[in-house]
DNA sequence: ACAAACTTTCATTTTTTATTGAAAGTTTAA
DNA sequence: TTAAACTTTCAATAAAAAATGAAAGTTTGT
């Protein structure tokens, strides 16, 4: 395969792992784009590799930018701004967590508590399910968050000489 | 907050974290329904309450079937066909880690194998640093990969008493 | 203060994804 | 073998999400 096959490819890869994910396409595929580059990329650049508009381009460099996996760089003499990627994939792996943790996670432990405290007669069955239920569901999403919050706290060889001690 | 609203609730929150996870919303308030029916539910049962079409009802519920989240039931005397959740949220939350690892994970790391082969000079800033990328992202998700294979693999009890001895 | 260089916004348009529902298909019982 | 009971499919439609690009906004140097 050719350099500029593998490069697509390794967009185009990157950007449906993204949309499953939640992540948009594009979103994905600029994140890609800068992880490659040797160099720091200006819009300019962004837009003409992968051929989006000027608005598309600006709009997904900022969501990356608050997602923490990019930041602007200054060039001196320059008023562009450039933009690059944390390049440490362990550092992205765990701000991506992060961020979900914060985004999705918290919002539903706070809305399963609430619904713990649904009013009901406890001799309902519909209603017994349901409180049995939502308390299920928190104790896995709590425990599943508990792990997640200690393991983006360790490095990267904590993290494999822990799964070392633990399954090898 | 009465019964009914905390169903509705709980019905929608469900569907939003499943649509921000790559599983489509309806796919994911089905689901909502029947981990909090005592009963098995028919097709009818679930476009009444969630005021969808057949079609649609019974396509999510077939892509819960492929998922390993419901299965069919037989009530003795009936022809129509009743539609259970597996209840044990642990369970349910091993099943989904196990099947997007199959859809998503293996597919991405069969795909970053072949581009570690990409042609090229290796004193090009550009290849190396593609190359470079490549395989580290490779190392990142392979040792994902590994922790989530094991973790898979025990159960509730298990996964907790780690935790508790790695970092309590 | 001006204007060039650059960035951001947002109403409109395009693309993608999900939904509908009627028709076709299947199974069962008599 | 027929028909009622039920399930599945899929072309058409609707809804949601993403992208465009021109206009508005901002910053910087003189």
């Amino acid at each position: 395969m050719e350099f500029t096959e593998g490069k697509q490819k390794f967009i185009q890869t990157w950007g449906t792992l993204g949309s499953s994910w939640g992540i948009s396409r594009t979103m994905a595929q600029v994140h890609a784009l800068l992880l490659i580059s040797p160099d720091a990329l200006t819009t300019e650049e962004v837009m003409e590799d992968l051929k989006i508009s000027r608005g598309n381009a600006n709009m997904n460099l900022r969501d990356l930018m608050d997602w923490g996996l990019i930041s602007k760089e200054l060039v001196a003499g320059e008023r562009k701004e450039y933009f690059v990627a944390e390049k440490d994939i362990w550092k992205v792996a765990k701000q991506i967590i992060k961020e979900r943790r914060k985004r999705e996670i918290e919002p539903v432990l706070s809305i399963l508590e609430d619904l713990k405290q649904v009013k009901g007669n406890k001799t309902d069955k519909y209603h017994s399910e349901f409180i049995k239920t939502v308390a299920n569901i928190e104790a896995v999403v709590e425990k599943t968050d508990f792990a997640l919050d200690k393991a983006v706290k360790l490095d990267e060889n904590a993290f494999v000489g822990m799964l070392f001690k633990l399954f090898k």
